[in-house]
DNA sequence: CGGTATCCTCAGAGATACTG
DNA sequence: CAGTATCTCTGAGGATACCG
């Protein structure tokens, strides 16, 4: 069950979600909100992401028009992404995102931490 | 490796992912948006969520602060689920998330025709 | 350099049955 | 009604090795 369950109006939000909910697009997508660059340099600078997972991901994102993939014929061969318009614009709104993140960051760890504590014990269902 | 291995300044938004990548989260903020709902009321809205997920999901969303869980203490048992003012800002977060799906919804399904289809055979590295 | 191909693992999530 | 307890399975993603 992907989009089609999701009985909601507001469902649009999967399309997004979907695409932003794996684990690499969106720090591919804020990496090259920064500059263009190359398939090595973009393995760099995501750091952790796997060759395999780089090759996946930033063929999703050209294959949903976000990102362009440019080769030049040069040896070695040399390979380019950058955002596309429609790109850029998620990378802004996904910039708001993180904005919030950075806000918040603090109290949803405190959230947590008294969740895993104290008051939980009575406020509950696992007392444990 | 979740957040550790970012490498990024702008890793806060891994914190956000975290949270909004999973299948559900989300569907359940944007439900909770409208308006406060009972344990079932919210299975209902939420199409396709299984009663295992929607426990989980809810528990996960207590924990970080964003939904407010209040029992009563009634014959059957009640329980209301609310988002908290910072639920409530997350969801204003995710909405206009939604609104750039809405608005580029059909170019994704367009790029990815194509993608499918035609020119990716001369451009793209898999041509079978 | 920028991939592909293969194998493998393990968390996320579904189905089902039971409980205070 | 609102959960908990198992059991299972799928697939996203890691590791590794090879290719144009």
């Amino acid at each position: 069950m992907t989009i089609e369950a999701c009985g909601h109006e507001d469902c649009g939000i999967r399309d997004v979600l979907d695409r932003l909910g794996d684990r690499w697009s969106v720090l591919v997508i804020v990496t090259l909100a920064q500059k263009p660059r190359r398939f090595g340099e973009l393995q760099r600078a995501v750091t952790g992401i796997s060759q395999r997972m780089l090759t996946v991901t930033t063929r999703r994102l050209v294959r949903d028009g976000l990102v362009r993939r440019t080769v030049y014929d040069t040896v070695p061969p040399q390979v380019e992404y950058r955002l596309t318009e429609m790109g850029q614009s998620l990378a802004v709104a996904i910039q708001s995102l993180a904005a919030w993140s950075r806000t918040h960051k603090d109290a949803i760890a405190d959230s947590r931490a008294a969740f895993d504590t104290a008051g939980t014990r009575e406020a509950l269902p696992f007392p444990g």
